[in-house]
DNA sequence: CAATTAATTAATTAAATGTTTAATTAATAA
DNA sequence: TTATTAATTAAACATTTAATTAATTAATTG
């Protein structure tokens, strides 16, 4: 007996302990529970028995409950920007562009929609004001910037209006992977990297031409 | 001082309790508090408080924590499904309807987004089964039947996967509303009754023709 | 009118939680 | 080797929470 899965029962310094190894397990226990529950709903004891240590080792390599969800959201805001790095730079982001490189990030990252969603749409004040400062103003305003010069470039229609267009090509894009478990579950499929490229070549086409077929139809309305 | 804001503190019935009042109170409260925040995070004290009751009268009115939010949910599943009512009944449902219905619908019950993440993004098991097997399926094989109909008919083009495509629309219609602080604040509109409808008109047209320029574009990629 | 039932409050209880502390062992520096 | 520092655990602590209880008052019923 005496559990040996949770934490080790052996008092005192273990032998060859290095520090970072914890440290590390605790970050990934911690996202674990994080992006699964809210803040609250997670206690202390839960994080540490997942990563196999004491307790206690929260507060001492993180200072507190907070500490460790604060290091855990700075190490994901991290990953985030590394991976929109593949955005590139440009003044303007094609919607094709955009389409494309979101989807495999979309599919890369699951933890990506339920993160997004916390601290987010849920979270309130500064939480969600920097993290809409530091990821949407991004790429909205490139992606705008594409779709105005090709509204007047002639080569879109040009009654559209901008900003809802980008809504629009933005709703296509990510909304399935915020309706994940809907998906999966109505649409019986998986949202794994071949199904999101699948994806994000339907919706351009959706964009681009709309579903009418050309051929003068009719159609009983 | 003795705090007349919080609760009564005279102790006994006060004179002319039905009961009903403070029921609807509690209900309401715990509408405000646990759209905003999670199960954990809302305390008994807190929702009392909203409602200007004792917290003991959660415990009599509904037994338990939990009971007050079962009770919650079911009243507003309640009015979720005389919502949906609006959809009608027919074996098809056309993108019009389901896009100016579901805008409207959305638009007019701000809290539906959020109840929707709530209970079937986060939640886990049998909850989410449930409200999936109640709402999509209530109008998802009706849409997708539409969407078939039209492609069969040649109507809408062959090439279009009918499952993606419906998929695609529901982005367009739901998207903005899912992400309804990031579209507030990163263009400056307010998602109202006038917005929704507004919103409806443009996805149907982008749906339906696509951005592209008929007359022959060209367009520098 | 008396007895019972309904509605309410304040006080209490028991469990859980985040944090701190003291003890303990290993590693390192003097 | 000795003293100090780092890493770890178990236990204790203070706080918060949901739930229960007993007291109290009004309404209803017989």
């Amino acid at each position: 007996m005496s559990n040996g899965e949770t934490s080790r029962n052996t008092v005192g310094r273990p032998a060859g302990a290095e520090g970072e190894r914890v440290r590390l397990d605790l970050l990934e226990a911690a996202r674990q529970h994080f992006l699964k529950s809210e803040f609250k709903a997670v206690s202390v004891r839960q994080i540490a028995e997942s990563a196999g240590v004491n307790a206690a080792m929260v507060n001492y390599y993180f200072g507190s409950k907070q500490g460790l969800y604060i290091a855990m959201v700075e190490d994901l805001v991290a990953k985030l920007e590394e991976s929109v790095k593949a955005l590139g730079e440009d003044h303007t982001l094609s919607v094709e562009d955009f389409s494309r490189t979101y989807s495999r990030l979309l599919a890369e990252n699951p933890w990506w929609p339920n993160f997004i969603i916390r601290e987010v749409l849920f979270s309130e004040g500064e939480t969600r004001e920097v993290m809409i400062r530091r990821f949407a103003s991004a790429f909205a305003p490139r992606l705008l910037a594409s779709i105005k010069q090709d509204i007047s470039s002639g080569h879109y229609r040009e009654e559209l209006d901008p900003a809802l267009t980008m809504i629009s090509m933005m709703g296509l894009t990510i909304f399935p992977f915020l309706a994940k478990p809907i998906m999966e579950s109505v649409l019986n499929v998986t949202l794994d990297a071949d199904f999101a490229e699948q994806l994000s070549e339907h919706n351009i086409e959706l964009f681009q031409q709309g579903v009418l077929n050309a051929a003068g139809s009719g159609g009983t309305s």
